[in-house]
DNA sequence: ATGCAATTTGTACTATCGTACAAAAGATCA
DNA sequence: TGATCTTTTGTACGATAGTACAAATTGCAT
């Protein structure tokens, strides 16, 4: 193949509708939906805002596609991740195993779209907060299944734990999750530089440490503010 | 200057200015700042686009002022828990004091403001997604003091975790707590109506429970080297 | 009532939005 | 090469955005 390039370096286009993606992505994870326009987004990605209309007719079609991209790759790699988990034997080992196949593939590169892990968890996160209706279907349809394999597998591990009990618990592990990916520099700041809130490695294994300990936590038998039994050691 | 309120009624349209700034908050919080006109706002306030310039002057100054009314209050109280907290003398109970010292005042009122605190909260949650210029300001110079405060007291109950561990476990805790508040459809959804995403009681407790198991997980240094961890490709 | 300041209304201006569409440019192959 | 299809460009249009501002209205002290 013959590549005539030298002339213009301004990212090369071997294929502009890539571009448009990838800016997109990174405005929107960045910025949000609405507060991104077009036209920002087709020059971010060097492109004519004809362009985007050509390739994605719409700016939903542009977020739709981009959401196709991720999904399958990601949830490829997360039951590949589980399979593997549930296979461990040792419960503590496949509790961490499990929480970790569900960590690792949001921050890191699922496939052969680069780094676009952590950046597609990023744009769920914020797409999540503003109510995006084109991705709520999406998620909804998309990641519960993968979801409830989680939760199902957690459960597995601590069958003493009401299923109610896990999914408040997964809940929170993807808010933590989305929260690390959306402001890591907190982290930086709070700890005075102590923690580097935007090292994917650091933050994933404070995350699943922190997890495994919170999904071990006793079960809220009760929903009544009667404090806690003495499961662990109380006062009087 | 003598005020004159025997009128009980303070439903009707006694202050406009209250009604634009429920309406903004609650419209906000849903959808996002860019998602949102100041018509939409005024329309859903019964009152006229040109009287929230009035008010505000700007789109960018209703939201100023939205903070602006929330954080003294909900930050005084939670001053308030947060010394009561560390009175508490069995280090357990502080913890979980502690904790709940910081969760409570977000998904409750904190003044007179009627039911504001978890739809503030949920504000804060979406404006921080957005990556809001406004929002960052103030957060960054009204909630840091808080949130060193609250990890100064997680650390006085547990002084042998690394301050760096907690600061990232209480980033956590905010993003589960963010997370709750802006799908908790999500959660009803995942336990099949096992469990009631959008009660704050509930919510809370299990947030707590979560919560205070997490800060006590052994420090990463100490945990890493002791236990093999399941093997898990993960790249930059 | 009268006057005055505070508020609400209605409207208009400019900027920018998403999108459509025709023309230009590039690619592919008989 | 010329024909045909794909992609990019440039421009334009209607809708809506934030905001300004004058007129109308209201609330209160006199």
């Amino acid at each position: 193949m013959v590549r005539k390039s030298t002339s213009k370096e301004t990212a090369r286009k071997p294929n502009m509708r890539e571009a448009i993606l990838a800016a997109a992505e990174e405005l929107f994870a960045t910025n949000g939906f609405n507060a991104v326009s077009v036209r920002d987004i087709a020059h971010a990605a060097g492109a004519n805002p004809g362009s985007v209309t050509y390739h994605f007719k719409t700016k939903d079609g542009l977020l739709l596609e981009i959401y196709r991209r991720h999904c399958g790759p990601m949830n490829l790699r997360r039951s590949e991740l589980l399979a593997a988990a549930r296979r461990v034997r040792d419960l503590q080992d496949r509790l961490e195993a499990v929480v970790r196949a569900y960590v690792v593939p949001a921050f890191t590169s699922g496939s052969d779209l680069a780094g676009g892990g952590a950046r597609f968890t990023r744009l769920r996160a914020v797409m999540s907060a503003e109510g995006n209706e084109v991705a709520r279907k999406i998620i909804a349809q998309t990641f519960d299944d993968t979801s409830h394999a989680f939760i199902d597998a957690v459960h597995e591990s601590l069958p003493h734990i009401p299923r109610a009990d896990i999914v408040w618990r997964s809940h929170f592990l993807l808010g933590a999750l989305y929260y690390s990916l959306v402001t890591p520099d907190r982290v930086s700041r709070l700890s005075r530089g102590e923690a580097d809130g935007s090292d994917a490695a650091s933050a994933i294994e404070q995350l699943v440490q922190a997890t495994v300990a919170a999904f071990q936590a006793p079960a809220l038998d009760q929903a009544a503010p009667a404090r806690r039994r003495p499961a662990v050691s109380s006062k009087t």
